[in-house]
DNA sequence: CTATCTATCTTAACACTGTTAAGATTGGAC
DNA sequence: GTCCAATCTTAACAGTGTTAAGATAGATAG
């Protein structure tokens, strides 16, 4: 499944000049993947759909089924690219800072940021239902972005393997559920900038609650 | 909207025994939410179907829609109902203990409970863009249940309103987000007796982890 | 250079879905 | 006893995901 990453743009040399013309190339994967992306970006992940998607890419309803079966199948490929966004994002976060106990701090606040500034990614990737939930590289992308979180924990609160892994859900937890809460316009909208703000002002006020705990346990 | 709650089973005295011929009466909207729990507690909330709820309440397609407007509507019913199961679990949890702390602590496991037991349900009160979000009685049972946190996280921490809105948002964050994670299946599989009690310790031991916190700033 | 092969895409169809308008049926109000 | 408003059905519409069968094009082999 999903093809040998296509043979690098074969180009049609000796007829049509622009590469739209009849048949789509190794682009088609590509070019389904960033219609869903965007799909997602403007209208959410109930929005999503398949033909629609299609359509973006401008091929008939039933041309993504040969690249990745199904909607799921397509579904799955752009939530690893979510996940992969999503750790680098906390990846890149906690190396700005030098202090572990800031690492961990800003990690939770980019968790949230990207959840509330990707919504239909975001709820993409959480959506097992949607997905093919047992991919291998699905779940491989979802435990790489959850070891980031581990990595700085483990720093963090030392202790015996389980007990970086218990402190790493606690965290994760926590930040998930803001994330999904504010979502669900649970601590009021977030539409507006100001809602934006005030939500993560309230978030910064929750992580400094919360996980100067894991702090002093060490 | 939503009908002025019928005139209290109007039977039909002289004809028809049984109460299911030819036309349904007041029963209907009745049937029709429990039949929607039904799907939801058998398939999921993604499983849900307007015409498989009306299916399994032996009316046409188009009956639902003069109940409740639309599947919306009545997922909408539906989920005030859950929201006030959650409330009314939360309640009961904590009327069995005498600390407070305890208290705290027993409702974050009856929360992670009421959404492992009752998954489908759950996740349907948290699909806002399946509900019609800014119903005030949705809003209403929604808040109510928020409130079985705050009364006693109030009473744990003290301070400020504002602070106990703040530790009742770390609260909430936490337990709904472990829960969340559970059914996507991110701390092992929750199908199993096994694995869910595993995951029921694993909440124990997240809840010991953060929330002592709570119980030392007062 | 030509023939063939295989991946890619389209067309057409199927069984679904939610929603709506128009008509039938009912029980109770007047 | 007649009308009325609520309730339900029938029929239709636009839209969905998926599939099978056929068309097309690019690469490959002779």
């Amino acid at each position: 499944m999903t093809k040998p990453i296509a043979p690098a743009r074969a180009k049609p040399s000796h007829k049509a000049p622009k590469p739209e013309a009849g048949y789509h190339h190794g682009e088609l994967q590509e070019a389904l993947i960033a219609a869903s992306e965007a799909i997602l970006a403007e209208h959410g992940a109930e929005a999503f759909t398949l033909r629609e998607a299609a359509r973006r890419a401008g091929v008939s309803p039933a041309a993504p089924s040969h690249h990745f079966g199904n909607a799921q199948g397509l579904l799955t490929e752009v939530a690893i690219r979510g996940y992969d966004a999503l750790a680098g994002a906390l990846r890149d976060t906690a190396s700005r800072k030098q202090d572990t106990r800031e690492k961990l701090h800003a990690q939770g606040l980019a968790y949230v940021e990207f959840a509330l500034k990707h919504p239909g990614r975001f709820q993409m990737m959480f959506a097992n239902k949607r997905l093919v939930a047992d991919d291998p590289r699905l779940r491989q992308a979802s435990r790489a972005a959850g070891r980031e979180f581990e990595i700085i924990i483990a720093e963090l609160v030392g202790g015996t393997p389980k007990q970086a892994k218990t402190a790493a859900a606690a965290a994760w937890s926590t930040v998930h559920g803001f994330a999904k809460l504010a979502l669900e316009d649970k601590f009021g909208s977030v539409k507006s900038e100001a809602g934006y703000r005030e939500i993560m002002t309230m978030l910064n006020h929750v992580l400094n609650y919360l996980w100067p705990a894991s702090n002093a346990r060490r």
